[in-house]
DNA sequence: AACTTTTACAACCGCATCATT
DNA sequence: AAATGATGCGGTTGTAAAAGT
């Protein structure tokens, strides 16, 4: 049996509702209280569907609606929870006091969205829309490249980049001004060794990078002895997350990211970026919903996030993610966007900008 | 100035879930 | 347990305003 209409729709009014029409319902309802929604309009004297009734009142006349512009703050939080919850817009809404569920929508799917397109990621997964670079061919031309490395060349036209690939890059380009003739003799071993990677792994599985990281680390050892420790981790840990021991991320197939999400996580050889400090939040066992893995805060729980009291935005950040914290222009949240999902767009910078 | 395109956001619609009978 | 109603949620649309040509 199907449904009974949420109200007679003959007669009712529809669109945009006239100040007449919201000073009855806010009188209405400052009397008789909200609720009721279906005899709410008969009550109140609107031709209105109780459905619109509830809508204009949660969404628009609500005392406690917070209307103007949306915050750095407010903006961070939302994109942080979204890379956790997905489109549970009222679960957003519900940790930002005075915005509604529909307002977080369209500021969405009008502001954030649009400005992580323009960086590169994808609003869905929060995740880079590169596949995962092949580091092999990369290290390769940047180690035979004559020249001065510079990561416009480096890259081509990709304009993001992987934050470990940078580290390692930097490092690369370090060795090649202190020593160039052994970093040579590095880049003959380095040809056999991605010339194996690309034969044995091909960069579609991304289960197998795991393995991949193994056979980074293995090929790398030459190179590694030039290398500063950390930074070859990182940049292991970044690009292989798999092979990282301390990494605290839960497999992504076992969490309960809704399915489409998960799919496209696990799917995507991402270039991810895992935040190994110990400073940042642990994600608890109990938590049921896991941070999303390619989100930039596997080790930030969802219980951590939820219980993040909201006179504190800050505390959701990751430590690499204090940046621009008192930006508030147009250009200074799009910069923060970017540098919150840990890319960059660094597609004519030269090496030596950066270092 | 006139027209077209883009942007922003209020509102609608259909479906899901929960409560009640 | 099934039927029905009420409410909430998320995707989509409609439209006014702004921006561009």
């Amino acid at each position: 049996m199907g449904r009974a209409p949420c109200c007679d729709k003959n007669g009712l009014k529809k669109g945009p509702w006239t100040p007449e029409e919201d000073h009855m319902l806010i009188t209405y309802i400052q009397t008789h209280g909200a609720g009721n929604w279906r005899t709410l309009p008969k009550n109140a004297g609107l031709q209105r569907c109780g459905k619109s009734c509830r809508l204009r009142w949660t969404n628009y006349l609500r005392p406690d609606i917070k209307r103007g512009r949306f915050s750095f703050e407010e903006e961070e939080t939302i994109i942080q929870l979204h890379s956790l919850l997905g489109n549970k817009w009222s679960a957003i809404a519900a940790r930002l006091p005075g915005r509604t569920d529909n307002e977080i929508k369209n500021y969405w799917n009008t502001h954030v969205r649009k400005r992580l397109l323009r960086n590169g990621i994808d609003p869905v997964t929060h995740a880079p829309r590169l596949d995962l670079l092949d580091l092999s061919s990369i290290l390769s031309s940047a180690l035979c490249s004559q020249s001065f490395l510079n990561l416009s060349s480096l890259l081509g036209n990709q304009a993001l980049l992987n934050p470990g690939i940078l580290r390692l890059a930097t490092a690369i380009s370090s060795l090649k001004q202190e020593d160039p003739e052994l970093l040579w003799q590095q880049i003959q071993e380095n040809q056999h060794c991605s010339s194996m990677l690309e034969n044995q792994i091909p960069m579609s599985q991304p289960n197998q990078s795991h393995n991949l990281g193994h056979e980074i680390s293995a090929c790398s050892t030459p190179i590694s002895q030039f290398l500063n420790q950390t930074q070859l981790m990182q940049a292991n840990v970044e690009m292989f997350p798999g092979n990282a021991t301390n990494f605290t991320c839960q497999d992504p197939l076992e969490t309960n990211m809704p399915s489409t999400l998960n799919n496209n996580l696990t799917s995507q050889a991402n270039l991810v970026f895992c935040n190994t400090d110990p400073t940042v939040y642990e994600l608890k066992e109990s938590s049921n919903l896991h941070s999303a893995p390619s989100s930039g805060y596997q080790n930030l729980g969802i219980d951590s996030v939820l219980s993040t009291p909201l006179s504190s935005p800050a505390q959701l950040h990751s430590s690499s993610t204090l940046v621009n914290s008192g930006g508030s222009s147009e250009d200074e949240r799009e910069s923060y966007c970017s540098s919150l999902l840990k890319f960059e767009n660094i597609g004519n910078l030269n090496l030596e900008d950066l270092m």
